[in-house]
DNA sequence: CGATCGATTGAGCCCTCTCAAGAGAGGTGG
DNA sequence: CCACCTCTCTTGAGAGGGCTCAATCGATCG
């Protein structure tokens, strides 16, 4: 096995602070792993064997209900770690992690998580940074769903979304990765009708450009304008 | 001051794995404060000079949005820590802090952080941990708000204050500390007239007993029947 | 005993969901 | 390389859950 690169992960945040020689030590015990588009990296309910950072591609976390239904908790972009279920105490996967691209991981054993920290305690650190402001980012979905129509959160989400993983294309900002009309339903508390209808009627005035498993914000900031609104704000 | 007493705090989650002379040498830089019923603990916004340990009472940590409404984050039991944002990488805690019951906190200020947790590694572990429940247990909150209807929503509410904070009463479980409908509409993302509503038709099938900021399940197995019904399921 | 804060309840509406059907795009196997 | 098949997206019609607006009642506290 090819061992990784450095330099391509020196930066990330999960190992700040530490010098080469100790990030060099770490990956050692890593692992390198392609998931195909559409595979499974793991499967909630498994149990957490390992843990991971995303090097290429993208991962979408997402919760099944006893009913069947399916929540996207959050898209995972290159450089997040992700699987960090034991650094958090849980036996097993809270969720699904799904690459909606070919994508490339690292994967560490979970039973090696103890000992890294305690050897490296800026793990520790790291991930409880890391970990906060997911929590504080779940914290805004909750905030929002509480208090905005499905027009302003599906407009919020498609932001962030090209915030995170925009791409600069000819007639705006394309989301870099294939993601449905029921994906942004899975993320906005709504349903794959209503997102249609939404996304139809911006297509029309201009606002985004969109097709399977495609979207681009062509006026960003009129949809900034959007999510804003205030229930009353319609007559401007 | 006073020495804080080092046998009611041995025993909380974030302690674990300190022997007695650690948890004093932590306990000195404490101070113990009271803070009356309804008084602020800190407020969202506010540099975040301290982080908390609950001791006795109850806190309500609620977020206002820029539109002034208000979502309520969770509740503190005591036990708990709190206003972790230093630990999380905030400079500003990201909610307000109000006290429900009269209630003392352990205070230390914030900048001990960073020295606590290079001194004290489990430190670091025990909040991991602890922040990871709370990010899963957001998780639960946005997976309800995305595919459960407001009666669903509003009974696991309650169900969940009780388990956390329930007295065995008289005619069944009480929510310990005082809690009106305007709350339990900010935990559920509805409104107050909706949550009392449904209250008021519980109460009706003695299913619960209610008062001002007062409210006791009389039949919490009802409840959870009630919880996880599914919409078409009316119909028994 | 008055004032303030929380709770109740009615009426009406509308945003969003459900149910339904069909069209288009892309992938795949023969 | 074409035909088929599956998956995604679109759009209409109708219904209903929950919100808004409004008024009143009741209880707790100073």
């Amino acid at each position: 096995m090819a061992t990784i690169d450095t330099s391509l992960v020196s930066q990330l945040p999960l190992f700040a602070g530490l010098d080469a020689a100790e990030l060099d030590a770490i990956l050692q015990e890593a692992r390198s792993l392609r998931i195909a588009k559409n595979a499974s990296v793991f499967e909630q309910g498994e149990e957490a064997h390992s843990f991971f950072v995303l090097l290429h591609g993208h991962v979408r976390a997402s919760k099944t209900t006893a009913a069947g239904e399916q929540v996207v908790v959050r898209y995972v972009g290159p450089g997040e770690s992700f699987g960090v279920a034991m650094a958090i105490g849980l036996q097993r996967y809270p969720a699904t992690a799904t690459a909606v691209d070919d994508s490339v991981v690292l994967a560490w054993p979970s039973s090696a998580w103890p000992r890294l920290v305690a050897q490296y305690p800026s793990l520790a650190t790291n991930t409880l940074r890391t970990v906060g402001s997911r929590l504080q980012e779940t914290h805004t979905r909750v905030v929002e769903m509480s208090t905005q129509q499905v027009e302003q959160r599906v407009a919020h989400a498609l932001l962030r979304l090209a915030k995170q993983s925009g791409r600069k294309v000819e007639n705006g900002v394309e989301i870099d990765f294939p993601i449905s009309r029921q994906d942004i339903a899975q993320m906005t508390g709504t349903t794959l009708h209503t997102v249609s209808r939404l996304l139809s009627g911006w297509e029309q005035r201009g606002l985004i450009e969109s097709g399977r498993q495609r979207i681009v914000l062509r006026e960003p900031h009129k949809l900034v304008v959007l999510a804003e609104q205030t229930p009353g704000d319609n007559a401007r």
